[in-house]
RNA sequence: GGCCUCGUAGUACAAUGGAUAGUAUAAGAGUUUCCGAAGCUCCAGAUCCAGGUUCGAUUCCUGGCGAGGCCA
C-alpha cells in the first residue's frame, strides 16, 4: 500500500477522470490535512477543478466523495463537503494496519535506485579555524547528503580545501616574522588556530604599516616604491576627493579604495605578494613551510570535524586544481563561446541571460577563480559521474556559482544540467553581522565548548543519570550540546538568513534538539520497564482508536514523505519541524493516556506498538539531522 | 549604476495559491501518592505600503519603502 496522500490523489485523479472525463496530473491535486474543526482526515480542494467539471462545487464534492469512497476497497470510511472542500475520512482499518506492517527501524528508508549524487561542503580556508558561519554549512551540508541516502541515492560527499594563495601566504609570513619557530607542540594551541593567530598577527601589523601610507595618499603625496599606474590612480581618487559637492556616500567610497591602495602599498604586502610567486614557482623554503602549517591546520580541522561529525569521502587541494579549467577556455575559444579582446583577455558574453560580460582568463593568461571552477567541476564529474551536484555555498555566490553554471552549459559540459547551487544565508548575532575586524566571530570549538558545558550543568541539575560512568556522561554532554546547536542552525529554511542568539541556542525547552532528544529517552524509559521490544512483539488487535492515538498514527505515516519533500528542497527544516511536532504530538498522548498501564491488554499492545515506532522515527529523523538521540538523559 | 535575495506577533521561526495565518520564547495561572515535570494544560499578540491577476493571495505580477548581498 503506498503512502495515504499520494492514494488519496490518485484516486481523485481517477475520480474526475471516471466522472466528468477530466485529464489532470495527481500532482496538481491539492490535498490538505483536514482542519481539526472539520470531520475527516484528509481535504481535497476542488476548487480548481469546478469549472472543467461545469458543477457547483458542492455538487462536484458529493459526487466526487461517493465515487472515491466507493472505489477505495475500504480505505476510506466516509466524507463530507464544505463549500468546495471534500473532506475524506480514512477508515481506522487502514491506520491499524499500517502501524502493524511498518514498524520497523528503518522506516522511511527507500531502496536504492542506483542515482549518483556528488555533495560538495565545508571548503575551508586554511589560515583560520572554523566558525559559526562554516557551521551552518557543514551541518546543512551533511544532512542533504544524508537525506539523498534516505531517499535512495548513492552519495559522495567532499570538501574542497582552499589551501594556497594570498591569505595563506599572510599567515605563514607572520610565522616566519614574529613566530620564533611556534608550533603547536611548543605552545599547546590547537594547530588551525594557532594558524589564525598568526593571521591576526599579520592583520595587526598591515594596519600598522598602512597607516601613514593612506595618510600619504589622503594628501596627494607619493608614496615609495608604489607603482606608476598605481600611484596616477591615487591622484586620480586624491583629486577627486578634493572636489567641493562631492556626496558623503562617495567620498566614503572613494577612501575605502584609497585604504585598499595603501594596504597594497605596503611593504609587509610586497613581502607577502614575493612569497606567493615564490610558492608558484615551487620554492622550497617557501613550500616546506606552508607544507608545516597546513599540516597543523588539517590536525585542528580534523579534530573539529570529527566533534562536528563531518565527513567526507573525498578531499579536493586548490594547491592541486588551481591551474585546472585553463583547456576549456582553449576550447571554449575554438567554439566561440568565449571571445578574446585586444589586451588579450578572455571573455563571455552573457547579457543574452541578462547578465553581465564575464572574464575567465586574464591578459597574462593567468586564471580566475571561475575558470578553476570549470574545471574542478570537470575533474569532479570524471572521478564521479554523478547525476547530480550539489554546492552548499553561502548565498553571497549566487551570481559566481549561477554564472558557473551558464558556462558549463555553454561549454556543453554533460553535469551542467545537474548543478545546484543549495545557497545560504549568513548566520547573524543579535547585534549584528560576525565581524572578524571587530573580533565578533563566534568560533566553532569555543562555542562546541560552551554548549557541551550548557548541557553538563542542566544534566547535573535534574540528576537522572547519577549511575552514568565519566565516560557516559562525556557521552551524554556531547549529545546534547550538539544536539542543540545542529538542531538551532537546522531548523531554519537554509536560504534564509537567520538570527544566532547564544541565549537561545543553550535553551532545552520548546523548539529544541534536547527537547526532541527527552522525548525520545522517555519512550526509551517507558518501553524498558514495559519490558517491551522488537523481539517479543505481540500483533495489534484492537480495532478502534482514540484520537491521540489516531493522530500519532496518522503523523507517522507522513514521515516518507517529509524526507523525501525534504530532500526535494534540499531543505532539512523540514525535518526539523516535522520531528519537533511529532515530539509534541506524543507527549500529548503520553500525558493523557497510560501505555504500560492501559486500560486493556489490546489497547496497551497498541500503544506499545505507537510509541516504539515513534521513538524509531524520532531516533531516524533526528540522525537525518546528524544528531544523536540518548537511551537515557 | 546594473542585477539578485529577503520584509509575518516584543523576539526567533512555520505555512505545495485554500477554510478562523501555525509554533516556540518572554509574562501570569494551574499541574507530581501511578509509565521520566528537560513534560503537560489554560490565558494574548502579526502578513511593510499601494495597486493588479484569481472563486480565493503571506505566497504570483507591477510600483514604492526598508534590510542585505553580488557585479564593475
Amino acid at each position: 500500500m503506498m503512502l495515504i496522500g499520494n492514494y488519496l490523489k490518485n484516486l481523485t485523479q481517477q475520480a474526475l477522470q471516471a466522472l466528468y472525463e477530466l485529464q489532470v496530473e495527481a500532482a496538481q491535486v491539492t490535498l490538505n490535512e483536514t482542519k481539526p474543526e472539520f470531520e475527516g482526515d484528509y481535504t481535497i480542494v476542488l476548487f480548481q477543478f469546478v469549472k472543467q467539471a461545469r458543477r457547483s462545487p458542492e455538487q462536484m464534492g458529493q459526487e466526487v466523495g461517493a465515487w472515491m469512497v466507493a472505489n477505495s476497497a475500504g480505505n476510506l470510511s466516509g466524507f463530507n463537503v464544505i463549500k468546495g472542500f471534500l473532506n475524506l475520512s480514512v477508515a481506522e482499518s487502514y491506520w491499524i494496519e499500517f502501524l502493524g506492517q511498518n514498524n520497523r527501524p528503518d522506516f522511511g528508508a527507500q531502496p536504492a535506485n542506483g542515482r549518483k549524487v556528488m555533495v560538495e561542503y565545508s571548503s575551508p580556508n586554511t589560515n583560520k579555524p572554523l566558525h559559526l558561519g562554516h557551521l551552518r554549512n557543514n551541518f546543512l551540508g551533511w544532512s542533504v547528503a544524508e537525506l539523498y541516502k534516505w531517499n535512495g541515492y548513492d552519495v559522495r560527499k567532499t570538501c574542497i580545501v582552499n589551501d594556497r594563495g594570498v591569505h595563506i601566504c599572510k599567515s605563514m609570513l607572520a610565522w616566519k616574522k614574529f613566530g620564533e619557530g611556534a608550533t603547536p607542540e611548543s605552545t599547546g594551541i590547537k594547530g588551525d588556530h594557532l594558524v589564525g593567530d598568526f593571521y591576526v598577527r599579520f592583520e595587526n601589523e598591515l594596519r600598522v604599516q598602512s597607516a601613514p601610507v593612506l595618510e600619504a595618499l589622503m594628501q596627494g603625496q607619493p608614496v615609495a616604491g608604489m607603482e606608476a599606474e598605481a600611484a596616477a590612480k591615487a591622484l586620480v581618487l586624491y583629486n577627486k576627493l578634493q572636489e567641493a559637492d562631492l556626496p558623503q556616500e562617495k567620498a566614503a567610497e572613494i577612501k575605502d579604495e584609497l585604504k585598499e591602495m595603501a594596504r597594497n602599498a605596503t611593504p609587509i604586502m610586497q613581502e607577502v605578494r614575493q612569497m606567493l610567486l615564490k610558492w608558484e614557482q615551487g620554492d622550497e623554503e617557501v613550500l616546506s613551510v606552508w607544507r608545516m602549517m597546513n599540516g597543523w591546520v588539517y590536525a585542528g580541522f580534523d579534530e573539529t570535524y570529527r566533534r562536528i561529525g563531518s565527513d567526507f569521502e573525498t578531499m579536493y587541494y586548490e594547491s592541486d586544481t588551481y591551474l585546472l579549467g585553463k583547456e576549456y577556455v582553449e576550447e571554449g575559444l575554438a567554439s566561440g563561446v568565449f571571445y578574446r579582446k585586444e589586451d588579450g583577455s578572455v571573455w563571455i558574453d552573457l547579457t543574452a541571460e541578462g547578465l553581465d560580460e564575464k572574464l575567465v582568463l586574464r591578459k597574462d593568461g593567468t586564471s580566475v577563480y571561475i575558470t578553476q571552477d570549470i574545471g574542478l567541476a570537470k575533474k569532479k564529474y570524471q572521478d564521479y559521474p554523478m547525476e547530480q551536484s550539489v554546492y552548499v555555498i553561502g548565498d553571497e555566490q549566487n551570481y559566481h556559482m549561477h554564472v558557473l553554471q551558464l558556462i558549463c552549459k555553454k561549454l556543453g559540459m554533460p553535469f551542467a544540467d545537474g548543478i545546484h547551487h543549495l545557497s545560504y544565508g549568513m548566520v547573524d548575532l543579535p547585534t549584528g553581522r560576525m565581524k572578524s575586524r571587530e573580533g565578533t566571530v563566534v568560533d566553532a570549538d569555543d562555542l562546541c565548548d560552551e554548549m557541551e558545558k550548557v548541557a553538563a550543568d542542566k544534566t547535573r541539575e535534574l540528576g537522572k543519570v547519577a549511575d552514568f560512568t565519566e565516560e557516559e556522561l562525556k557521552v551524554l554532554y556531547h549529545t546534547l550540546g550538539m544536539g542543540a546547536l545542529k538542531f538551532y542552525l537546522l531548523r531554519v529554511d537554509p536560504k534564509k538568513r537567520m538570527v544566532f542568539n547564544p541565549e537561545e541556542s543553550i535553551d532545552f525547552h520548546g523548539f529544541t534538539g534536547p527537547f526532541i532528544q527527552y522525548s525520545y529517552a522517555r519512550i526509551q524509559s517507558v518501553l524498558r520497564k514495559a519490558g517491551w521490544n522488537a523481539q517479543q512483539r505481540q500483533a495489534i488487535t484492537i480495532n478502534q482508536l482514540l484520537p491521540l492515538e489516531k493522530k500519532l498514527i496518522v503523523q507517522m505515516e507522513q514521515f516518507p514523505g517529509v524526507l523525501q519533500a525534504a530532500c526535494q528542497d534540499m531543505n532539512p527544516s523540514h525535518v526539523a519541524n516535522y520531528a519537533f511536532s511529532l515530539a509534541k504530538t506524543f507527549n500529548a498522548f503520553y500525558t493523557e493516556h497510560s501505555i504500560a498501564n492501559a486500560e486493556s491488554e489490546e489497547s496497551r499492545v497498541l500503544r506499545l506498538h505507537i510509541s516504539e515506532l515513534t521513538s524509531s522515527i524520532i531516533a531516524n529523523a533526528m540522525r537525518v539531522l546528524g544528531i544523536a538521540v540518548p537511551a537515557r538523559m
